[in-house]
RNA sequence: GCCCCCAUCGACUAGCGGUCCAGGUCGCGGCCCUUUCAAGGCCGUAGCACGGGUUCGAAUCCCGUUGGGGGCACCA
């Protein structure tokens, strides 16, 4: 039996990056079975619904590179069915009418269990489930019966969801059995919490797919990061291409206990991807970031300065201020030029006719100016660093100056050596 | 209140009865390299929540306690 998994959120706003780890562990389990991953949104509290939210869903899906199979579905489009089984139930008894709603009629002696995938066999006693409403006064019916009954007619065969669904899921098998569907394997997947072991919320940090997008991650990245909330394939390895996390994939190796979301190591790992990627691959990202950012940046020049910060940034969104001093003025605190008025003055002679102007002609002749005014390499630097990239943490200073040019470079220079004395 | 779930370094985890005086990664500290910041190299820091069992032997199995989290809608 071929394996069919989905994700089904409903249309309420930004997708949760709680939410998309789950999505990821269905994806994850789907290519490495060579199944299916369904994206079915639920859609039938229509009060709730945001309108841009289910091309968000999408956006962000394909961002991460999820890509699902079949066409997306709507839970609204299957209400008819739904109230149809509910007539059924009805008439056989299973279910009965209260106030104008159908309440759906539970066990009421022994338990209702199932082997989890991920925490093993649960048992619920009949006795503490209520008769569910499955079809609302309106008409509508409600989550606990479209989603298993979705879930059987798209032939889903494991339901790998958050564990906050834990107590649905004996309510929703009841429901399954009472329609002669199919019953899918079950995997109670944790959810993610902040550093404070509080569910992961806005004032932790990023929750949403799109805040991770903006703030300049990487989504191969984020997906290793994310696969190892609650996932390991062994105790060894941590970086994982998503090749190797299809392949190596395992339900059963996922943990039963909440992780917390680490913002520091997934800025670790960023940066790990930063510098894997190849030089024009990574300039290429950059000209995307700061396009959906609303830099109107030269790209060719973006494209040059690259190379000088790939090494040094953990995110795309840490290239404007390592490189901003490229693409506008600067102004130097004087208190940072640092008294370095004399190697000022020195660099912008040594470098007003100076042939090549490269980086190697420039470390060069500014190497020997500082040696001429008797400065360490440190001391001499740091204030021709201020004065050209207007901080003290920049690029390469050689390379950088390269960059700027000479013309912009001998201004810079010499408004700073004025202004420092 | 009732029901359910969870529990190894600060964090993510490996460990599924002996090979563990507990391993890897992030973080943190130190040293090296160095034009800043990073990156890189080396060294180090720190943990089986507690109490009972079971067993020749427990981080690993069982029970309890404590601590976290979730759920109890005509929301999903």
């Amino acid at each position: 039996m071929s394996v069919v998994v989905r994700m089904a959120p409903s249309p309420t706003g930004l997708l949760h990056i709680g939410n998309v780890r789950t999505a990821l562990f269905n994806w994850l389990f789907a290519r490495h079975e060579g199944g299916e991953f369904r994206l079915r949104i639920e859609n039938t509290d229509t009060s709730r619904e945001v309108a841009e939210a289910v091309d968000q869903i999408q956006d962000s899906l394909r961002w991460l590179g999820l890509d699902w199979d079949g066409p997306l579905t709507f839970q609204l489009d299957r209400i008819e069915d739904c109230r149809r089984l509910a007539g059924q139930l009805l008439s056989e008894g299973k279910a009965y009418e209260d106030e104008g709603a159908i309440r759906f009629r539970m066990p009421d002696e022994g338990v209702t269990a199932w082997d989890d995938v991920v925490r093993g066999r649960i048992e619920y006693p009949n006795d503490k489930l209520e008769d569910v409403v499955i079809v609302r006064s309106d008409g509508r019916p409600t989550y606990n019966f479209a989603s298993p009954l979705e879930d059987v007619w798209d032939g889903i065969t494991h339901v790998i969801r958050g564990d906050d669904h834990i107590p649905n899921t004996p309510k929703q098998l009841n429901i399954i059995r009472a329609v002669g569907g199919d019953v899918p394997v079950y995997g109670h997947v944790p959810m993610i919490n902040g550093a404070d072991g509080k569910p992961l919320s806005k004032r932790h940090g990023s929750v949403n797919v799109q805040d991770f997008r903006a703030e300049g991650y990487l989504p191969e990245a984020l997906m290793n990061f994310l696969a190892l909330l609650g996932w390991a394939p062994d105790g060894e390895t941590t970086l994982m291409g998503r090749e190797e996390l299809v392949e190596r994939f395992s339900l059963e190796r996922v943990s039963p206990s909440p992780a917390q979301f680490d913002y520091q190591k997934l800025d670790w790992m960023n940066g790990v991807y930063v510098r894997e990627l190849a030089p024009g691959d990574f300039s290429h990202r950059l000209v995307l970031w700061l396009g959906e950012q609303g830099y109107d940046w030269d790209a060719e020049l973006v494209s040059r300065a690259a190379p000088l910060v790939q090494e040094k940034i953990a995110t795309l969104s840490q290239f404007p201020a390592y490189a901003g001093f490229l693409f506008h003025d600067v102004e130097p605190d004087p208190a940072e030029l640092d008294g370095g008025g004399a190697m000022l003055a020195a660099a912008t002679e040594a470098l007003r006719g100076l042939e090549p102007f490269d980086a190697a002609a420039i470390e060069a002749a500014l190497r020997a100016t500082a040696d001429g005014l008797g400065l360490k390499p440190r001391q001499a630097f740091q204030p021709v660093r201020v004065a050209v990239t207007g901080s003290r943490v920049s690029p390469g200073l050689f390379e950088s100056i390269e960059l700027l040019g000479r013309a912009t470079s001998l201004n810079r220079l010499e408004k700073a050596a004025a202004a420092s004395g």
